[in-house]
DNA sequence: CATGAATGAGTCTTCATTCAT
DNA sequence: GATGAATGAAGACTCATTCAT
């Protein structure tokens, strides 16, 4: 469906993909370019021809993963909210989530490099839009919380299964069958509906 | 009560102090030594008097931030494990979750810069052992996954509130009255205890 | 006649040149790269783009400047070993010697800082070649070490050569007319044969 | 014999003995006073109530272990020169050389090092009487080197064992049952009887 | 005698970035 | 489209040295 998803042919495409790779396994700050040029067979200044600056590429990097987002926002925003609404908000937001991984990952772990970088405050906004549509208008300060908290459950949950699966075996939920992606995603679901359910209604 | 809190007296302890500040403000990897030194009026040398190594700060910060969290720990391994002393756990957790908010922040936000630090795992390993006590044994992996998402509420509420602040008033939540951090730790405590409510019964 | 003795052109050559130069005169340790870059007119990172490392500079120098010696191995190589070789062998050896004495100097100065490096053994196994060469097969222990000491003999020769230039004409041997660097390698190559002549007899 | 050849008692000493042991196993350079000092579990601070630099932390390694060749030296200046002299006087040089090796190494694998150092002039000049009195009066430069080189014969040797050990027992000389340190120091004063035997009639 | 604390100068090295070709 | 060469700024770290106690 999405044709942003798949290696993209051209270099700008490749540099973009290999760079959010590099990013979400190391950091950003961690990442040199010319860890990206080498991994790419390129030198660091062919780089520059595609991309102004290293914060440009992140540019990139947003831009092109957070389409599918922006399709959810344009979804929610025509819709009149209600509770239906708030919980189908959720769910579009978890379905792409799994491939959305490390652009969260990304995002999340790298916040002190991109709190300066207008290249995060673009990524931040689109956060934002989801929230608000999340708790619908007029929503007490709680309400708004919980609203964010739902969303962010999903990295949270994909943080935990990272750092699991980094760990091996023994680590906290690999225990075989269960934790792969999908079920670190559905997991993540439930709980975000949890969470969202009281936002109406917080104390019963 | 505990008198590791507040800035220690000696070099050491004031390192150790604004080195969290800076670290959990821009990042570990944005802080230089210098920034440090200068904040602490001294030469970037005598930084290595005290600590061999940047790495090493971390390692000192680190133990002297989490003496609470081993206390909870502490008392959790002498408990016979039920659903009352899981929730007690998580609020003992929560308690104090205010005040370790800077090293949380700083252990989240720098996962890249800590990943092969031996510091870093350090701390990981206390909230696997937090972790574990909270799901009780023969969990599944999804209570696994539950418990772990819990605690990382805190996290994830503190990480917001942050990201609120910083926007100032325009932000999600931030409407005045309401999002101070100890409210957003009682709305985290709130979440966290429903989420662990379902670790036994997932689906009801 | 070798093209590789006189200064090169590019920076490349240029870094090699200028690097054994300084270090010869005043060793590895205590030639920095700031010193090397500042001669050469360009900056320190320009010796990085060229070399990953300092040690790799030595690396470069020792490949540029053991050709000869190569040569010297090779034509070894080829022959049966008898005593009209082994003297061919010392002086081809010696003929080269007034132009590799910054090799030599270096290498034998510099011990302490070439003993971990990489570059250092490359030029130290080429020496173990040429003594092998020299003392012929089935040599005693005793025969080896003469045949090493001859063509250390050399090195000898210039240290003192050295030593004795640098401290005016006051000093040992600089008595006006005679002590060049080449009349001293000629004393070298009479006390090499010499030594060399009773390896095989070492007591008449 | 001599008193100073064991590991004296009372700081100052210790500091001279390990300092020497360090230096010459690693060099000059490559050797930190935090080195010396943890190896002799005192700091930094009380070298330096023993020696006001590091450098005149070699001068006390020459005082110490100079002694020896003085004593040589003193009793050539009383002898009438003859070749009988100049023999015996190569023999007395090499009977102390095998304690003395370390010196004599660090000596000239140190040359950069010492090279502006007031200490290293200091020993400079013992070897430079030693010469002197082995060519005798009135030598030719020719004959200058000759003795030069027959004295250096020793520390040829040395330094030759010394590669030979750190390579193992695949190496030059290190066939098992010969090149120990005396039987170098054997072939050593060999070779530098008949180095010097030509000193005279330099070509037969 | 010796230490604990600190400094200033300097080291090697890395990086994002530029630009002529 | 891309490269080879180079730069300037900065970073972590080390070292000899000092001095009050």
């Amino acid at each position: 469906m999405s044709t942003t998803q798949r290696p993209r042919t051209g270099t700008r495409g490749r540099i973009i993909d290999v760079a959010l790779e590099l990013f979400s396994e190391q950091g950003y700050q961690e990442t040199s370019l010319r860890e990206i040029a080498d991994r790419l067979g390129v030198t660091k200044a062919a780089l520059y021809y595609h991309f102004k600056t290293k914060d440009d590429i992140v540019h990139g990097i947003i831009e092109q993963a957070a389409a599918p987002i922006d399709e959810v926002i344009a979804w929610g925003e025509e819709q009149e909210w209600s509770p239906e609404v708030r919980d189908e908000l959720i769910r579009r937001f978890a379905a792409g989530s799994a491939e959305r991984a490390p652009l969260l990952r990304f995002f999340h772990e790298n916040q002190p490099a991109l709190r300066d970088s207008s290249a995060g405050l673009e990524f931040k906004e689109r956060m934002i839009a989801m929230i608000k549509l999340v708790h619908g208008p007029e929503a007490t300060p709680a309400a708004r919380l919980r609203a964010a908290m739902a969303l962010f459950s999903f990295h949270t949950a994909l943080f935990l299964l990272k750092q699991d699966l980094a760990a091996g075996p023994e680590a906290l939920c690999a225990t075989g069958t269960v934790t792969t992606l999908d079920q670190a995603t559905e997991v993540a679901l439930e709980v975000a509906l949890e969470i969202a359910a009281r936002i109406d209604s917080p104390r019963d």
